[in-house]
RNA sequence: GGUGCCGUGGUGUAGCGGUCUAACAUACCCGCCUGUCACGUGGGUGAUCGGGGGUUCGAAUCCCCUCGGCACCGCCA
C-alpha cells in the first residue's frame, strides 16, 4: 500500500492513517504538527465544551486520544450555522467534524495534550447523536459508585483508565497467543456444554430440551477434554478458556472467568514451569510496571509455605515470617499455650522487627482483628531494648524460659512478637492475614515489585468433613500424578503421598496450578477409590478417561493460569471486575443486562422443567 | 447462610440529637464573555437525607427491621 501514490493530501491521509473509514481520516489522538494544513474529517465524543461567546472550543475524545477543535466565526462563512450548533454542544455527543489541521501559536501550545500542538478548525459540525447528561463524569480522578458503574457500563469503559485496563488485558492475550504458537502449541476450541462432575465447585447446569430431565454442564476447567486431546496425540494443546464455577463471588473470583488453559506431552515438571515461568517473566518485563523481585521463581514446598506463611499462597513481597513455637510452649505454666498444645494444637507467633513501641491501643486494636479471624485471642510479646519482656507470659515464666522463647523466636530487642495458641488451623489462618495485614500497615509491602513463586511438594489427598464424615477430597484434582515411589502410601498413608503438583503464586494470589497427570488407568481408578467413588460411579463418571488411557495414553501435563488475576496483578487493579467488560455483583447478577431473569413458562414447558421457590424469600 | 463497612440533589462529598425550612463542588437550565484547555462570570432548578418502624419535646444524626452496594467468613483452586 505504501507504493501507490497518493492523489491529493486528502488522499495521503487516508492512506496513512490505518483507522480511516467511511466517516473519517483519522483518529482524535493521532494529528501532529506536521499534518498542519490538511484538511481532515475526525469522528468522537465530546469530552468537554468550552463556550467563550464568540469562539467555542470542543475536546473530541476518542478511543485514541483528544483533539482540540475550535469553532472560530472569523473562518467560517458569515452565514454559517456551525457557531450556534457548537455553542449547544454538550459532553458526550457524538460528533462528525470536518476542518483543518492548524498549528497552535506558542502561547496555547497545551503540553499536557499529546495532539496539544495542533488543534482543528471546523468547517463543518455533524451531530451524529446527543447525549442525556451522564450518570457519572466520564474522567479518571472520580470514582462512582460500582452499582452505578456497572448500570452504565457502557459509559464507565468510556474511561481511559477502563479502557487502557482491556487494551491490556487484549495484549497479554494475544501475546499469550503468539508464544504458545511459536512453540507448537495449538488452540483448541473444547466444549462449553459439557458433562457435571462430581469433584469440585457447583456446576452451572444448563437443562436438554431434547433429554427431558437431563442437564449439561458448563465446564469448570477444560480438564478432562485437554488431556483426551493428549492422548489423541495433539502433543501441544493450549485455550484462553472461560470457565464456570457456580459459588459465592469475591474480589478476585467470577461466576465465569478466563484461563490460559494448556497441556503436553511427555513432559515433566521442569517442561511446564519453564514455559510457565519465561512467559510470566516476558509478559510482566513487557506489560507490568513491576519489577520481579526474583529471577528464576523461588520454589517453595506446601509444608514450607504453611509454616513460614500460614497459607499456601505466600506474599513474598515482604520478609515477615511465621514460627511455630514447639515444645516451648510448655515452659513455665502458661494456661493458654499449655491448653493449645494439650488439645492437639499449638502456638506460633508472628515477630514484628522493631514494633515493641506499640501502645496498648494499637496492640488492642491488632487483637481485635485477630478474634475477628476466629483467633480467641491474641498474645503480644514486646522485646525491650535491654531485652527485657513486656509480656502477659511474664507471669507465667522464668525469665531463662523467656530468653529461650526470645532466641526461638529469633527475636531482637525493639521487637514486637504476636502469638495465636489454637489450632494449627486456626493459627494459620489467623496468622496468615495478620502477616498480611501488618505488612500493608506497617509499609513493608513493595508495591512496586512483583514477587512471584512456585509453590511444589503438595500432598495428593487432604481429609475433609462432609455430611459428618470425613472422606479424603484431592487438593489439586483428582487427575494429579503421584510422585515417583508414593503410589505404594495410597496403601499405608494416603495423606503422606505428594502429587506432581505445582502452583503459581504472584504477589499472594494463586494465579495458577497445574501437575503431571496420571496416564495409567489402574493408578487413576485406585484414587478415585480413595477419594471414595465406588466402582459403578467411577465408570459412570470417569469410565471414559480410563477407557482414553488404555489407549496409550501419554505422560503429560499442564497447567491453568488465571488471566483475569493475572491481569488485575499487572493493571494494579483492586478486583478482577475491573479488568473485565462486563462483570457481575457480588450476588453474581449482571446489572446492566439485570440478568440471571425469570423465563417465560412456554420457554420452561419445552424443558420440561417447573420452578420450585423456597419459601418466604423467593426473591422477585 | 453469617459478620462488617457504606447508602444525603444527576455525580462526588460535608453535616453525626435542636441554630438543617440540609451545606459545598460539579453537572443541568437561562444570561454575559473571540483563545480556552477542570475556561471565566451572573442568576436559577434540583435531595425530606435508601425504605419502614421506634426512642425523644425534637432524628439526616440514636436503636431495631428491611432493601441495595462492597469487603470478608462459610463455599470455591
Amino acid at each position: 500500500m505504501a507504493t501507490s501514490k497518493p492523489r491529493s493530501k486528502r488522499a495521503d491521509h487516508i492512506l496513512a492513517s490505518p483507522r480511516a473509514t467511511a466517516l473519517r481520516d483519522c483518529t482524535c489522538g493521532e494529528l501532529r504538527a506536521a499534518d498542519a494544513g490538511r484538511e481532515v474529517s475526525l469522528c468522537g465524543w465530546v469530552n468537554r465544551q468550552r463556550d467563550h461567546g464568540k469562539i467555542v472550543f470542543i475536546d473530541l475524545r476518542d478511543r485514541y486520544g483528544i483533539t482540540q477543535i475550535v469553532i472560530d466565526p472569523d473562518r467560517l462563512p458569515k452565514d454559517s450555522e456551525t457557531l450556534t450548533k457548537a455553542s449547544e454542544i454538550r459532553s458526550e455527543f457524538t460528533l462528525l467534524v470536518r476542518g483543518v489541521v492548524a498549528k497552535r501559536d506558542p502561547q496555547t501550545v497545551n503540553l499536557n495534550m499529546e495532539t496539544g500542538e495542533i488543534e482543528i478548525i471546523a468547517t463543518d459540525i455533524t451531530l451524529f447523536n446527543a447525549s442525556k447528561p451522564v450518570p457519572f463524569p466520564i474522567t479518571d480522578t472520580i470514582t462512582s459508585d460500582e452499582s452505578v458503574r456497572m448500570k452504565y457500563r457502557y459509559l464507565d469503559i468510556r474511561r481511559s483508565a477502563m479502557r487502557s485496563r482491556l487494551e491490556l488485558r487484549h495484549k497479554i492475550e494475544l501475546y499469550i497467543r503468539t508464544y504458545l504458537d511459536t512453540r507448537d502449541f495449538i488452540e483448541v476450541e473444547t466444549p462449553i456444554l459439557t458433562k457435571s462432575t462430581p469433584e469440585g465447585a457447583r456446576d452451572y447446569l444448563v437443562p436438554s430440551r431434547v433429554w427431558p430431565g437431563q442437564f449439561y454442564a458448563l465446564p469448570q476447567a477444560p480438564q478432562q477434554f485437554k488431556q483426551l486431546l493428549m492422548v489423541a496425540g495433539l502433543d501441544r494443546y493450549f485455550q484462553i478458556a472461560r470457565c464456570f464455577r457456580d459459588e459465592d463471588l469475591r474480589g478476585d473470583r467470577q461466576p465465569e472467568f478466563t484461563q490460559l488453559d494448556l497441556e503436553m506431552s511427555f513432559a515433566a515438571e521442569s517442561d511446564v514451569m519453564r514455559l510457565i515461568e519465561t512467559l510470566l517473566i516476558e509478559i510482566t518485563q513487557k506489560f507490568g510496571n513491576k519489577k520481579i523481585q526474583q529471577i528464576p521463581f523461588p520454589h517453595i514446598s506446601f509444608s514450607d509455605a504453611m509454616e513460614q506463611y500460614g497459607i499456601d499462597r505466600p506474599d513474598l513481597r515482604f520478609d515477615l515470617r511465621l514460627r511455630s513455637l514447639g515444645d516451648l510452649a510448655q515452659l513455665g505454666d502458661f494456661k493458654v499455650f499449655k491448653d493449645a498444645v494439650n488439645s492437639g494444637g499449638m502456638v506460633k507467633g508472628l515477630r514484628l522487627p522493631g514494633q515493641a513501641a506499640m501502645t496498648r491501643k494499637e496492640i488492642d486494636e491488632v487483637t481485635e482483628f485477630a478474634r475477628n479471624l476466629g483467633a480467641k485471642g491474641l498474645i503480644s510479646y514486646a522485646i525491650q531494648q535491654d531485652g527485657a519482656v513486656k509480656s502477659p507470659l511474664t507471669k507465667a515464666m522464668t525469665e531463662p524460659d523467656l530468653r529461650k522463647i526470645t532466641d526461638h523466636m529469633q527475636g531482637l530487642p525493639g521487637d514486637m512478637i504476636f502469638f495465636v495458641a489454637d489450632s494449627e488451623k486456626v493459627c494459620n489462618d489467623v496468622l496468615w492475614r495478620l502477616r498480611i495485614h501488618m505488612g500493608e500497615k506497617l509499609g513493608l509491602i513493595n508495591h512496586d515489585e512483583a514477587a512471584f513463586c512456585w509453590v511444589v511438594d503438595f500432598p495428593m489427598f487432604e481429609i475433609i468433613e462432609e455430611n459428618g464424615a470425613q472422606r479424603y477430597h484431592a487438593v489439586h484434582n483428582p487427575f494429579s500424578g503421584v510422585k515417583h515411589g508414593h503410589e505404594q502410601l495410597f496403601e499405608t498413608d494416603p495423606l503422606a503421598a505428594q502429587a506432581r503438583q505445582y502452583d503459581i503464586v504472584m504477589d499472594g494470589f494463586e494465579i495458577g496450578g497445574g501437575s503431571i497427570r496420571i496416564h495409567k488407568s489402574e493408578t487413576q481408578k485406585r484414587v478415585f477409590q480413595l477419594l471414595g467413588l465406588n466402582d459403578e460411579q467411577i465408570t459412570e463418571q470417569f469410565g471414559h478417561m480410563l477407557e482414553a488411557f488404555d489407549f496409550g495414553a501419554p505422560p503429560h501435563g499442564g497447567i491453568a493460569l488465571g488471566i483475569d488475576r493475572l491481569v488485575m496483578l499487572l493493571a494494579g487493579a483492586e478486583n478482577i471486575r475491573e479488568v473485565m467488560a462486563f462483570p457481575k455483583n457480588a450476588n453474581a447478577q449482571d446489572m446492566l443486562m439485570r440478568a440471571p431473569s425469570l423465563v417465560d413458562d412456554v420457554q420452561l414447558d419445552e424443558l420440561s422443567l417447573k420452578v420450585k421457590l423456597p419459601q418466604e424469600n423467593s426473591k422477585k
